[in-house]
DNA sequence: TGACTCACG
DNA sequence: ACGTACGTGAGTCAG
């Protein structure tokens, strides 16, 4: 029989340092339990095992170790992110067919070894754990599973007497002496002191054991030093291989029929396995047909009287049209029910309807309901908004099932409101994505060409200066020749070596000229590569880019744009920007470029209702300029432009959370008087102080933040008991209800525009959004009105306590229309 | 696939 | 004692 035996606690302890902190969205850990998973998986399918079983430590409180009072007093106690996962995952794993063994007093080593023993000569055994303890328990048919990280990757290894012997020079047996010599301060085994690894080993190679080594250690050939050392701390050495004995008889049982691997309840597994939200682990684990009947089985209960298969779409009794699957031959079959405003519809995904409609010249309407939207909007952290995974997530049994789940959570949170707008905007998003944004592609292309022979310039112009070639585009090869081969000296490092990011050169262009080549070379391979390259090849036949507008991607509600992403076209260096003369207007057409003017801190004046920001914004004043003369103490008049640019970088770093030290390094200054900076602004805005104090409470109380619109966003982070993590929870705290809540008041201008430039019927077509600019092409003779409408709906979206303001601007390319 | 770098608001 | 501003997407290298 083979056999395979899991230290529980070790390789979740493992997994949980080794993965980044994991959580559901309702703020539950997974690391842990999502490595250990992965992990005993992998190598339960490289072993096949007939049975298995889990270990796991079980301290008794009223245990005291036999022999010594200090035994593992130092082991640093669990963090509370890793402990509540432990009694979840031993929930789960009886599910899984397979025994969990723990005993009050006893360690999971103990059950191992235990286990181990009691296989026979014609079994196999496998021990599964990080502990190098375990190793002691290695026979002919003992093999330890070792898993370890190498370049951020698990690998195992196999350890078997051969491995032992090649590695330490002893037997298995013999590894309980070198550890009696040696101790393991983690373990508070003292060993001798002054003996490590090295002599131990040598002494254990040459003598066998400390009894040997004991018994003759007057005649034996050992230093003078090290027996002296042997004699002073012999009784240490006795207790040590008592201590680091593993027990051989834990009273469990011994029948390795006990452990034969079962079925267990797939059901009720994969039931678990989905509220943690790990999808495709239930595959891994091959749960795939117990999920699909998760969500048959409900189903049964819920339509009792008439089972229907699943379809893509169905009327219910209601008359409303529910649709699953929206692809086009299913919506092909659906034109007259998606034209009739009376019929109701509830879909997975309505921006592809709306796609539909647009593909087909009619206008879907009727969409009442979206679930992938519901979903994002109750909690936008997720990364998978399909139907089959939000059915397993919900626990939902059929469609209709989920609406109402969903429904229900949405009105629940006031949320009702918000949907529709998401809703709404969909249909502006399929159309944006339908229109496209028309590019000169011959003008993009003779750029690229020009870029591409500036790319080859610098490269041989950098490769002369350092004396040989390298590859440019690799941060390794570069960080190697700068910093090694010509002896710059290096500033700062990566994980994986030296940072060469455009901070770190930048310190060093004027000492070195290479360095101010290399981030030209930078900047120019970039143009290339991802902008002049990847954009001709994302222009359609149509010659416009039709970029995808995503709508449950950003954790704060802002809308993301892919393939090609056309909300990060160069535009702050003279260079890049020269890339927007090739967005243009069609022939007869112009385009109109509106953007907000500072979104974000009007939106900060209205929330913290500070009545100095309020009245800055009111006076019409550049609202940089008032906040430099108020932090440093100057007149109006006075404020001189390094004043005002460092103002600037503080009204930035107060929408981010800010830190003294990140400001400091920002702008160049102190640390003291950044934080002096900071302090003066926070007495300045009163308002903006208290705010930020409350938002944080607020968060901690209810466990979210929340925008003007009533958008969400969970915050786990702020329970963590790691520093960071905390201190990141924090600031996205401070920053999502502002950039949030701007994300919201864009939406709803975007949804007016389109509304507005449709009834009053105008050639004018939203055509691309950039987070605080919304950029419409239309026909020259109603340029000027589109502009209007464009304005003014962005300024009316919504009433604050400060006014919004918009600049608009004409032009034939989007380079001119910028302003 | 993850790390690094860099483009945008 | 700890590391250091929010939110994105794409190209490239290297394991």
């Amino acid at each position: 029989m083979k056999l395979l035996v899991v230290d529980g606690n070790s390789i979740i302890n493992r997994a949980f340092y080794g993965i980044k902190l994991l959580t559901t969205k309702d703020g539950r850990f997974t690391n842990g339990i999502f490595g250990f998973l992965s992990i005993v998986s992998k190598i339960k399918s490289e072993i096949e095992p007939d049975a298995m079983a889990v270990a796991f430590d079980l301290k008794d409180p009223t245990f005291r170790h036999k022999m010594y009072d200090g035994y593992k007093a130092n082991r640093h106690g669990m963090p509370d992110e890793l402990a509540e996962q432990m009694p979840v995952l031993k929930e789960l794993i009886p599910l899984l067919g397979v025994k969990c063994v723990e005993l009050s007093g006893y360690e999971a080593d103990d059950i191992l070894g235990t286990l181990s023993v009691s296989c026979g000569a014609d079994d196999e055994c496998y021990l599964l754990t990080g502990d190098r303890d375990s190793f002691q328990l290695i026979k002919d048919n003992v093999t330890v599973i070792l898993p370890s990280t190498k370049m951020g990757k698990t690998v195992t290894t196999r350890c078997t007497p051969e491995y032992i012997k090649e590695k330490y020079g002893v037997t298995p047996k013999q590894m309980i002496d070198i550890k009696a010599l040696q101790g393991d301060s983690s373990d508070c085994i003292p060993g001798v002191s002054g003996v490590g690894e090295k002599t131990a080993q040598d002494l254990i190679q040459r003598f066998g054991d400390i009894d040997n080594i004991y018994e003759n250690l007057e005649t034996l050939d050992i230093k003078p030093g090290v027996k002296q050392k042997l004699q002073n701390d012999k009784d240490n050495a006795y207790l040590s291989r008592t201590l680091g004995t593993i027990c051989l008889e834990t009273p469990i049982s011994t029948n390795l029929e006990d452990y034969r691997i079962g079925v267990g309840d797939p059901t009720a597994a994969s039931r678990m396995l989905a509220s943690l939200e790990m999808f495709k682990m239930i595959d891994q684990l091959g749960l795939r047909d117990a999920a699909d009947n998760v969500v048959t089985e409900e189903k049964k209960d819920e339509t009792a009287e008439s089972v229907e298969p699943v379809k893509e779409y169905y009327f219910t009794d209601d008359g409303n049209l529910y649709i699953l699957d929206t692809s086009d031959s299913v919506l092909d079959g659906l034109r007259d029910a998606l034209k009739d405003r009376r019929i109701k519809k509830y879909v997975s995904d309505s921006k592809s309807v709306y796609a539909f409609g647009f593909k087909n010249d009619f206008k879907v309407l009727g969409i009442v309901f979206d679930a992938a939207l519901a979903a994002y909007i109750l909690n936008p952290s997720a990364n998978d908004y399909s139907l089959s995974r939000l059915l397993l997530e919900y626990g939902a049994g059929s469609f209709a099932v989920l609406v109402s789940k969903l429904m229900a959570q949405i009105d629940n949170n006031n949320q009702a409101d918000l949907l529709a707008l998401e809703i709404s905007l969909a249909e502006v998003l399929a159309s944006m994505e339908k229109t496209g944004f028309f590019i000169d592609k011959q003008g993009l292309v003779e750029y690229g060409e020009i870029i591409g022979e500036k790319v080859d310039g610098i490269s041989k112009k950098i490769f002369s200066e350092c004396g040989f070639e390298f590859n440019l585009n690799s941060p390794k090869q570069l960080g190697e020749a700068l910093f090694e081969k010509l002896g710059i000296p290096a500033k700062k490092k990566t994980k994986s070596g030296y940072s060469t990011s455009a901070d770190v050169l930048e310190e060093l262009a004027n000492d070195y000229p290479v360095v101010a080549d290399i981030l030209e070379y930078r900047m120019v391979a970039k143009l290339k590569s991802t902008y002049c390259d990847g954009l001709v090849a994302c222009i359609a036949e149509d010659g416009r880019i039709h970029s995808t507008l995503n709508q449950t991607e950003t954790r704060t509600g802002r809308i993301s744009s892919t393939e090609p992403n056309l909300q990060n076209i160069p535009v702050r260096k003279p260079l890049g920007s020269e890339l927007r003369k090739f967005f243009v207007a069609k022939d007869g057409y112009t385009l109109i470029d509106a953007d907000y003017s500072q979104i974000e801190l009007r939106v900060l004046a209205h929330m913290a209702d500070d009545a100095n920001m309020i009245y800055a914004f009111e006076s019409g004043e550049d609202v940089h300029r008032v906040t430099a003369s108020q932090v440093f103490k100057v007149p109006f008049e006075d404020v001189t432009s390094v004043m005002r640019s460092r103002a600037k970088a503080v009204n930035f770093g107060i929408v981010y959370g800010i830190g003294a030290f990140s400001l400091a390094k920002d702008i160049g200054v102190s640390r003291a008087e950044a934080s002096e900076y900071i302090d003066n602004y926070l007495k300045n805005f009163s308002g903006v102080d208290s705010y930020m104090k409350n938002v944080i409470d607020e968060a901690k109380a209810n466990g979210y933040v929340k925008t003007l619109y009533e958008r969400r966003r969970y915050l786990p982070e702020l329970t963590s008991s790691n520093h960071m993590l905390r201190s990141f929870g924090e600031r996205v705290a401070r920053n999502m209800p502002i950039q949030g809540t701007a994300a919201d008041i864009i939406k709803i201008a975007m949804i007016k525009v389109y509304n507005r430039l449709e009834e009053e019927n105008l050639d004018a077509k939203l055509i691309m959004q950039v987070h605080d600019e919304l950029i419409v092409e239309a026909r020259e003779d109603q340029a000027e009105l589109a502009l209007q409408i464009v304005k003014e709906e962005m300024e009316n979206a919504c009433a604050l306590k400060v006014k919004l303001l918009s600049d608009a601007h004409i032009g034939k390319t989007w380079y001119e229309a910028k302003g």
